[in-house]
DNA sequence: TTGCCAAATGTTATCGATATCATTTACAAC
DNA sequence: GTTGTAAATGATATCGATAACATTTGGCAA
C-alpha cells in the first residue's frame, strides 16, 4: 500500500490536482487538456482526458468563476410563472442559453420592485454573465446598480427606447389603443375593465390607458374599472366579472380583460348569469393564450409574440455577452385576433 | 492626489480589501463584521458596516462558495413549466428557500432523463446546497452520482419507499386505481385514455396502469389508448379526442385524460362533435387544475396536493441541509373531486 | 507594578481553478 | 556537435473570501 500523502478534496469530488497526479503532469496541462486550448500535445491531451473521465473529474465551476471574475449563470427575474406568458418567454430562451453553456437562476418577484431590487444585488454577487428583467419599470437603485455593474442586461416583455442595456418587447400602450380602436370601430361605447390591483402590473395599466384613450377619442368612456383581483387566474376573472355585472348600474357593452384567462373566467360568469356573448356583452382578452385554440366561441384578443421575444432576447443577450455589437432596443408588433366574443353594435 | 498603489478589483466591484483599507482594519475584521459573527467590538463593527454600505460592498458569493466548498444554490429540475403543476410546486417551495437564503437554479428536462443526467453533472460542479428532481425515475448514472456526491437531494411529485435521499410525493399507480374504482363503481366499462407518448411521462403511465387494473378487476377494459400527443395542452387534448372519436370503432363510455387541461380540450371536442357529456360520454381529468373552478360543468378529477408537496419538500430539504434528521419518504393522499362530467351508467 | 486572561485584531494557508511567465524538450539547420 | 526556435510543459501568483492560528490590547487581581 503506497502511502499517499496527498490530502483528499474536502468535498469528496476529484480535483484537477488528482487528475494531474494520476497522469503525472502538472495541473496546467490538465487544465489545458480539459478546456481544449492549445499548448499541449495531442497524445498527452488524450491520455489526460481518459484519466479525467475514468475518475469522474469535472471542473469546479465555482473555482472557474472566481478565477474568471465571472460565472456562466444568467439571472432571470419574472413577476410570475403562472398564466404561461413568462413561462413561454422563458421557454423560448432556454434553448439558446443551454446551447451556449449558460445556466439560468430564476427569481419570481410577484410584481414587487423592492423584491427585484434585492434580487439584483444578490445576483450581482454571483458575477453572472448576464441578467434578464421583466418589463422596464425598475427602481432607480436597481437601474443604477445595473448600469454600474457592467453586466449585460436584457429587459423583456415591455419596450422602451432607453433601456438599461438591451431590450426586446412590445408597446403596451399602443397595443391597448389598437384594440380600443378596433372596438370603437365596431361601435362599442361603454367598456368595463377587469384586471389586477392598480400599480401591480404596470404593463397592464398601460394597456388600459391605451384602451381608454381610444374610447375617449371616439366619444366613449369606461363605465367601470374592476381591479380588486390579486392574480390573473380563471377564477379571478370569474369572480370579478360576477361582482361587476351584479353591482354596476351603468351596464357595459364590452368587458376588456387583463388577459385571456381572466376573459375566459368572465365568459363563464356571463353564461352563469344568463347573458349571451357577444349579443348582450362583448368579451375581450389579451395575449392569445392556449385555451383560445379550443374554444368554440373564440375570445377576441391581441396575440403577443412571446416565443419570438424570448428567442430574440436570448440571442441578443448572448451576442452581447460574447462581445458583439447588437441592436439595443427592439419593438415587436402585436396582432389583433378577432374571435366570436365581439360583434358590430347596432346604433 | 494620493497615489494609491492598491490595484482595483478586476470586476470593478468593491472587495473586502477595499473596505478593510478604508476602515483601517484587516480583512478578517471586515469579514467578521459583515457576517455578524463574534470576535469584533461593537464600535468597530458598526463603523465597518457603515463604510461597507457607503462604498456599496457586497461579499462575492463565488469566493464565499469556493472557500466553503458549497454554495447557497439549490438546483431544481422539472420536466416542464407549462400545465402549472410544476409551476405550482415550485411556487410553493420558493418562499422557504428565499427565507433561508437560497437561490434556485432551474432546469427544464422536457421529460428527458439524458438531459437530466447532464444537468446533474453540471449542477454538482456548482457545489449546490441541495438538488431537487421531479419524479423518481432517473438513470442509474444519475442515481450513482447523486449518492456519491453527498449533496442533499429531494425527489418530488412521485413517491418511492427508496428515495435517493428525501422524497415527498404521491402514489400515481394507486391514485389511478382509485379513480378507476370510482368509475367502475358508476358502471363504466369501456374507457379510453388520452395522454402523451408512452415513456415520456412515467407518472402518467403509472396512473394509466392503475386505472387499467381497476377496470380489468371489474370486468372492463380500455377500448383505446391515444398517446400520440407531444404536450398536455388544451389543444392536444382537443385534437387527440377528435381523432379518437372519429376513428375508433369500439366507442368508449368514458375518456380518462392525462390532466384537466387535456380533459377540457376533450370536452370542447365533444361539444364540437355534438356529443353530450356526461350522457353520451364521461370525461375525467387529473390534478384539479385552476380551470375547473370556473366551469359550469366541472370535470371529474383527482386533486393533487401540489402546494403541500412543495412546502413540505422545501422544508425537509432545508432541514436536511442544515443537518437535521428528517423523514426520508413522505407519501401524500390524493382526493377524488366528483364533477359533472361523469354519472351513473344504466346497465 | 507585574502578571494573567479574555477579548479584539491580525497573519497566513486554503478553497480549485486560470493567467502569466519561466523552463524544458524536440528537432531542423549549420 | 552546436545553435536556434517553436512547441510542450511547469511553477507561481491570483481570483475574494473564510478558517485556524498568532498576536496584541485592556482590565483586573495580586
Amino acid at each position: 500500500m503506497s502511502d499517499k500523502t496527498e490530502k483528499a478534496s474536502s468535498s469528496g469530488r476529484p480535483r484537477i490536482e488528482d487528475v494531474a497526479e494520476k497522469a503525472n503532469v502538472s495541473i496546467m496541462s490538465v487544465s489545458r487538456a480539459m478546456r481544449g486550448v492549445e499548448g499541449i500535445s495531442q497524445a498527452k491531451r488524450e491520455e489526460i482526458l481518459k484519466i479525467a473521465r475514468s475518475i469522474g473529474y469535472y471542473p469546479n465551476r465555482v473555482a472557474v468563476s472566481l478565477a474568471a471574475s465571472s460565472s456562466n449563470l444568467i439571472g432571470v427575474s419574472v413577476p410570475t410563472l403562472f398564466g404561461t406568458v413568462f413561462a413561454e418567454i422563458y421557454d423560448a430562451m432556454r434553448g439558446s442559453f443551454e446551447k451556449a453553456g449558460f445556466a439560468t437562476v430564476i427569481d419570481i418577484t410577484d410584481y414587487s420592485s423592492t423584491h427585484e431590487e434585492a434580487w439584483v444585488e444578490r445576483m450581482i454577487s454571483w458575477r453572472p454573465a448576464g441578467l434578464i428583467l421583466s418589463g422596464v419599470d425598475h427602481s432607480e437603485t436597481t437601474r443604477e446598480r445595473l448600469l454600474k455593474s457592467n453586466i449585460p442586461v436584457l429587459e423583456i416583455w415591455d419596450h422602451t427606447p432607453n433601456p438599461i442595456d438591451l431590450c426586446v418587447g412590445i408597446e403596451h400602450l399602443t397595443t391597448g389603443a389598437q384594440m380600443g380602436k378596433y372596438l370603437t370601430g365596431l361601435g362599442y361605447k361603454s367598456p368595463a375593465y377587469v384586471g389586477v390591483r392598480q400599480g401591480k402590473d404596470a404593463r397592464a395599466d398601460r394597456r388600459l390607458a391605451g384602451l381608454s384613450k381610444s374610447f375617449v377619442n371616439a366619444g366613449g368612456a369606461f363605465v367601470h374599472i374592476e381591479r380588486s383581483s390579486n392574480d390573473t387566474s380563471f377564477e379571478s376573472g370569474f369572480l370579478a366579472t360576477t361582482k361587476l355585472l351584479n353591482s354596476v348600474n351603468d351596464k357595459p357593452d364590452v368587458i376588456c380583460y387583463l388577459n385571456d384567462n381572466m376573459a375566459f373566467g368572465g365568459l363563464m360568469a356571463c353564461e352563469r348569469l344568463g347573458l349571451s356573448c357577444p349579443n348582450d356583452l362583448g368579451i375581450v382578452g389579451y395575449n392569445g393564450l392556449n385555451i383560445n385554440k379550443v374554444l368554440q366561441k373564440r375570445i377576441t384578443t391581441s396575440i403577443t409574440p412571446r416565443r419570438k421575444m424570448g428567442e430574440t432576447g436570448a440571442q441578443n443577450l448572448i451576442a452581447k455577452i460574447l462581445g458583439a455589437r447588437v441592436k439595443h432596443s427592439i419593438s415587436l408588433p402585436v396582432d389583433i385576433d378577432i374571435g366570436q366574443t365581439t360583434c358590430v353594435q347596432s346604433s
